[in-house]
DNA sequence: AGGGTCCTTGACGGGTCCTTGACGGGTGAC
DNA sequence: GTCACCCGTCAAGGACCCGTCAAGGACCCT
């Protein structure tokens, strides 16, 4: 669930209030007083939307607004307390998503964002395939085919498979695995990860007694590897 | 190239104005004046995006905004008289890309709708009839035929397949049939799945027992296959 | 009120999957 | 060399899930 937002405002009360208000509602928040900060955040970060206030101290918001659409479709929500003239026209062209004037009701803008966040979402589909050698890990399927035929996986087999192929290359602790398959109350019992270790590399390693793909890590976890 | 946009309003003054208006700015308009044809139009005359008045005479608003949900993606503006409430939350909720409220400039509508256009382009074309085999299923008339010859569905079996073919060739889980077929509520009696599931096949598939489009995937959820 | 449709709920057989235990091999510490 | 620990393997029982049939009852339309 993707749902981290980028607040850019200068006056602190309000970027406070915002990040207060949207975390309460399951958001994760990032702030940034000034124009350059943002380009910064926005680079750094990643977030599934921003929110933008026109009046900056450092440059003009039309100027971040262009410097985001230079690279990023990221929707954005610009805010800004000009109630009229050529302002709204003007941002909307450059690329902005919405337009809230303040004063604003907050749930107001939590609904433009949940509305700005959806087509975001819509227009680019996260991360869908994984390929390691002959295996192609679909994850919005929820299947796998090796060299072209389809492994059936069972659900708890499904979801290690998916926790690894999330984490391409990294090392997967035990807890971690243990947690997000089989729930925080059996971690531990790490059983279950030879288990399932080894029901993996049957169905799709060309060797399991020797496996190239789900490496163990003694003491560790479990990586998946290109 | 001409955009088209559908025109909304029971009001014929407003929406002679409007058409005016955004006939002189190049658009093709497409006019009506209730839900009902609003709805017809939309599925026959597939514009680029909507205006929708919600002050409609013959049926809510935001039922239009959802009858059209059902089936398109297309950017949907919302015009209303109501400046506050909740009106704004719930039809951003319910799917629609901008709210503006009346007066309104008309050079904001315009660069609105811009915006909206911009980003419906984006988005992946319309998805009106899904076939799959010998099935077709309409969308946007909510009916479905099997070799040409009408299948009578219930309200619920509908909504199930509806959701499965908005998804085709993705898998569905049992969480979210559950929650957008029979609500929020009851999430985790996949009892009703397991009943729906075999009543479509007994309807939808050549051999009942033996599925090959509306596919079981144990402990997950069910998808149909193309 | 009556008939019909549709949703909900129960029971049951068959099959799959999860859990759990036991065992052997490899490795490092002492 | 022995011990302890961790990993991988195999097998079996029981729990869970799926598909199916059918009946009760709510709801709607006439």
């Amino acid at each position: 669930m993707s749902r981290k937002v980028l607040v850019v405002d200068d006056e602190p009360a309000l970027a406070r209030a915002l990040a207060i208000n949207l975390r309460a509602h399951g958001w994760e928040v990032v702030t940034a007083a000034d124009g350059r900060s943002a380009l910064d955040a926005a680079a750094t970060t990643h977030p599934d939307v921003v929110v933008l206030d026109l009046g900056l101290p450092d440059m003009d918001g039309t100027e971040v607004l262009a410097g985001l659409r230079g690279w990023t479709k990221v929707p954005i929500v610009v805010l800004s307390a000009r109630q009229h003239g050529e302002d709204k026209v003007e941002a909307l062209d450059l690329g902005a998503d919405d337009y809230v004037t303040k004063p604003f009701a907050m749930n107001e803008l939590m609904a433009r964002l949940r509305a700005a966040v959806r087509r975001g979402e819509e227009a680019e589909p996260a991360l869908v395939d994984v390929e390691v050698g002959s295996l192609v890990i679909d994850l919005a399927r929820k299947r796998v085919t090796r060299a072209g035929v389809d492994v059936r996986l069972t659900p708890t087999e499904w979801s290690f498979l998916e926790l690894l192929a999330r984490n391409l290359g990294r090392l997967v602790t035990r807890e971690q695995l243990l947690r997000e398959v089989w729930g925080p109350a059996h971690v531990g019992e790490s059983h279950y990860l030879r288990v399932y270790a080894a029901q993996l590399r049957r169905k799709l390693e060309d060797d399991p007694a020797h496996p190239r793909h789900l490496i163990t890590s003694p003491g560790l976890g479990y990586t998946l590897e290109a």
